[in-house]
RNA sequence: GGGCGAGUGGCGGAAUUGGUAUACGCGUUUGACUUAAAAUCAAAUUCCCAAAAGGAUUGAGGGUUCGAGUCCCUCCUUGCCCACCA
């Protein structure tokens, strides 16, 4: 009998799948295509656990599509470029793009024990200039749309890193760089931006269009903040004026002081001479104030008086203009006019500061900001505060003092880098003509590959005359590159076009070729991407599609967040805490087929979980226990038996399919397992009482199960499906198709309850009727006990289920 | 503080969406095979009672219903995300 051994089987037929191309996509296929991925993988150069919990499945969906007869594309690239690459040069003395580009070598090698179905030919590195040339070309066509601009700005900064941060990247409570965990620190620089506020309203609403996990929808809802409100100016002393942004309207009548963030402009023309001081020194203390000690006063609130009022525009009142850092200067315009009877913030400023309190709304205690009848509101009072919100703007607007503004939490998108390991940004600084783009049959811009790392924090471009100096594409004069670089989610925004006509060295894609293929039909990886490069790459092509012909404005049409593996003692696994579960070793022990086959079986896909030794220990029983069936298939006499009823059999592999079937289209990998290993118990309970038999009904029921479970454990499936005689390949096999009129049994068994307690069984034609089925449930013995003496004051009849009787 | 989700055996988890709770797997126990062990095969395994009969049981309490893990209210625990956003 040949042995279940997984080590030798599973490269033998990796090697036979990669030699016959099984996996190639026609791109040409005119019939129904299906696009499925991973999430692009960083290259760190160790395959773990998680990336099989992501590309594992991910597969086996893609083999599910592809045996149903779907054109399938799947593939797998490298998101190569970023910082642990430049910290790995400076802590090992390696280069950046020779330690990237061994990582994706050595992590190819791993992948290629998953037996994933990937085409290679559509894989790419984001590291290539052939690749990255497209994201400067990119960059020109936003640079030319004027959604790519460079200003001077307050940014993040990560003291760490050296370099600013996107405000996606800025994460915590704390505040710190998601890469490394230091506090971020607020520093001016001159930086690139995309423009990506453009297009934030699309970004909002196109949410509806796609079919994604909700939770996604409503981080991403939250993240852009669409608030509708007013800009409201205030009249100064000093002849200009103060605008601020509020979404309450209807509460102006209740603005008894106003406040600006310490950064405002107008801090130093409203600081009148005796406040100077106090101004002075405030300003000094809130600017060496890091975010975290900002935050942790949130609830004892500090500032100081300007010395200088403000009329409010409905009451025609002087209110006195307070300094304060409860209000931000990157939200709005910087300033509120404070309503401390409706809002908590200005409540608890008011109090701290002594300030009049104002209630305008009837019924909103203090503080608190409800809705209710307007008072103390001069003409307003009576009218509902919803009525009042817009009765008020409408009025103030009419006196040319408020217009309605849409104002929104995102901010644009910073893009550029103080780092080297990424794509140069196509711009260069001329001395005559200023800062120019690169010529577009220029590209790339090469970013050179041998490179000096020295201590000073600065990107080792800056110190190469090479890269640095150039000439002007305008006047051919002297002229200096710009030395950032992009972000990497630029690398991540689009790649999943490219996929599909990677090696194209005329333009960014075949347009034609990607709205044929694209888009992503589903798209799978961490939730840890629901916002940032989820965010970035529906940006992306949207601007694809109104500037270069995409027939579709959204990248992802249905996305699934896998869960998190955790270690065996329920953890996060780590080095330090010795709980990391090493993948390789596992399919050593165990083959990739158990561990993929493990992953699926250990519970709901998007909820993840701790790993258990014993749980892959399993599954590896499992696949032993189709292969003895197998064996002793084999090892049967080839007689036919026509003597042996094998109907069950045949029954059990319908049900199996259906199940397995509607299992796997809803993810629900878990429970389609588990209806294959009661398939093989049954089997093997049939085994026990009439033997093995070369009979239809028994390959049936063994071609069937190599089938249904070549998703998720291709190598013995094929393996199998070989050995039953077949000359092609079981994963471009036909899905196999149930008859739901071989499902359904002649007999079930009802339940019988009295009063809702269950008190018998009774087995009965699937097709008895409600008046038979009562019958028989109240001849029941057990069920009769109960109902002696009484009278059954309803009977209900759930066909296929129980009956249900109710006594007095 | 705000938003979303989750609590089912010793453990991971099922449950036709309001219809026989605990499928499947792990673990454990017993038996077969073996000189023995491992592996394998078979049986048992929610809890209480020695067993049967019976009773209890889906975080806690209440409600709707013939019937609730599932729906409604109150509370507890826990996970994730956002957080002075005007």
């Amino acid at each position: 009998m040949k042995r279940y051994n997984p080590t030798e089987l599973e490269p033998k037929w990796q090697k036979v799948w990669s030699e016959s191309g099984i996996y190639k996509t026609d791109m040409g296929r005119v019939d129904e295509k299906h696009y499925v991925i991973p999430m692009l993988p960083y290259p760190s150069g160790d395959l773990h656990v998680g990336h099989w919990y992501n590309f594992g499945p991910t597969d086996a969906v893609a083999r599910f599509r592809r045996m149903t007869g779907k054109n399938v594309l799947t593939t797998l690239g490298f998101d190569a470029f970023g910082l642990p690459a430049e910290n790995a040069a400076i802590a090992r003395g390696i280069q950046p793009a020779v330690w990237t580009r061994g990582n994706i070598k050595s992590m190819k090698e791993q992948l290629a024990q998953l037996g994933a179905s990937y085409d290679w030919d559509h894989s790419l590195m984001t590291c290539d200039p052939e690749y990255y040339r497209w994201n400067q070309w990119l960059f020109l066509k936003l640079y030319e749309k004027g959604l790519a601009y460079r200003k001077k700005a307050l940014v993040n900064w990560c003291p760490k890193d050296q370099t600013v941060l996107a405000n996606e990247q800025v994460v915590g409570i704390n505040n710190v760089c998601e890469r490394c965990g230091t506090p971020v620190i607020q520093k001016e620089l001159e930086q690139w931006f995309f423009k990506i506020t453009d297009y934030a309203d699309r970004l909002l609403d196109d949410l509806e269009k796609v079919d994604w996990p909700e939770k996604v929808k409503v981080m991403q809802e939250n993240w852009i903040g669409r608030s509708r409100g007013a800009l409201i100016d205030f009249s100064l002393e000093q002849k200009e004026k103060l605008t601020v942004f509020t979404t309450r309207p209807d509460t102006i009548y209740g603005a008894t002081y106003m406040v600006i963030a310490p950064e405002h402009p107008l801090v130093d023309k409203l600081t009148t001479e005796e406040q100077k001081a106090d101004v002075a020194q405030y300003a000094a203390s809130a600017e060496r104030k890091t975010e975290l000690e900002r935050k942790e006063g949130e609830k004892d609130k500090t500032g100081v008086f300007t010395g200088s009022y403000a009329i409010n525009p409905a009451t025609k009142k002087p209110i006195p203009i307070w300094i304060a850092d409860y209000v931000l200067m990157s939200y709005g315009t910087g300033a509120i006019m404070a309503v401390p009877a409706h809002d908590e913030r200005d409540f608890d400023f008011a109090t701290a500061k002594s300030l009049p309190i104002l209630q305008v709304i009837e019924g909103g205690g203090l503080p608190y900001s409800g809705e209710g009848k307007m008072m103390n509101s001069g003409k307003y009072d009576g009218s509902p505060s919803s009525e009042a919100r817009e009765q008020i703007e409408a009025d103030l607007a009419g006196d040319g003092v408020a217009e309605e503004k849409t104002n929104y939490r995102l901010r644009d998108w910073l893009i550029s880098r103080q780092r080297y390991w990424g794509t140069p940004i196509p711009i260069v600084y001329c001395e005559e003509c200023g800062m120019q783009p690169v010529l577009e049959d220029q590209l790339p811009v090469i970013l050179p590959e041998d490179v000096e790392f020295e201590l000073t924090g600065q990107s080792p471009l800056i110190h190469r005359p090479d890269f640095v100096n150039t000439k002007c594409p305008q006047c051919g004069g002297d002229a200096r590159r710009e030395t950032d670089t992009m972000d990497t989610f630029m690398d991540s925004s689009w790649y999943f076009l490219r996929y599909i006509d990677n090696k194209n060295d005329k333009e960014i894609f075949d347009t034609e070729l990607v709205n044929r293929w694209a888009p992503v039909d589903h798209y799978i990886g961490g939730v840890e991407h629901a916002i940032l490069h989820l965010l970035y790459a529906r940006f992306m092509t949207k601007f694809l599609h109104d500037h270069h012909g995409l027939s579709f404005d959204e990248p992802f049409r249905k996305l699934t967040n896998q869960g998190i593996i955790l270690g065996p003692d329920g953890q996060k696994m780590s080095k330090s805490r010795g709980n990391v579960i090493n993948p390789d070793e596992q399919v050593k022990s165990y083959g990739a087929d158990s561990l993929r086959l493990y992953m699926m079986f250990m519970g709901p896909y998007e909820q993840g979980g701790p790993y258990n030794m014993g749980g892959i220990a399993g599954t590896r029983r499992f696949l032993d226990r189709i292969w003895t069936l197998m064996q002793e298939y084999l090892e049967t006499p080839a007689e036919p038996r026509a003597d042996l009823d094998e109907a069950a059999i045949t029954a059990a592999v319908h049900r199996t399919i259906k199940k397995v079937t509607k299992d796997i289209e809803k993810l629900s990998f878990n429970t389609a397992i588990a209806a294959m290993m009661s398939l093989v118990n049954e089997l093997y309970k049939f085994k026990d009482e009439k033997k093995i038999s070369r009979t239809p009904a028994w390959r049936f029921a063994l071609e069937t199960l190599a089938q249904l479970l070549a998703p998720m454990a291709p190598h013995i499936t094929e393996e199998i499906w070989a050995d039953l005689g077949h000359e092609t390949s079981v994963h471009i096999s036909r899905w196999p198709q149930w008859d739901d009129a071989l499902i359904t049994e002649e007999m079930t068994t009802l339940g019988v309850q009295v009063n809702g307690k269950l008190r018998g069984e009774i087995v009965a034609a699937s097709d008895i009727s409600e008046q038979e089925a009562v019958k028989m449930a109240k001849e029941d013995e057990n069920v009769a006990k109960y109902l002696e003496g009484k009278t059954v004051k309803k009977e209900i009849y759930v066909p296929g289920r129980l009956v249900s009787l109710v006594i007095q």
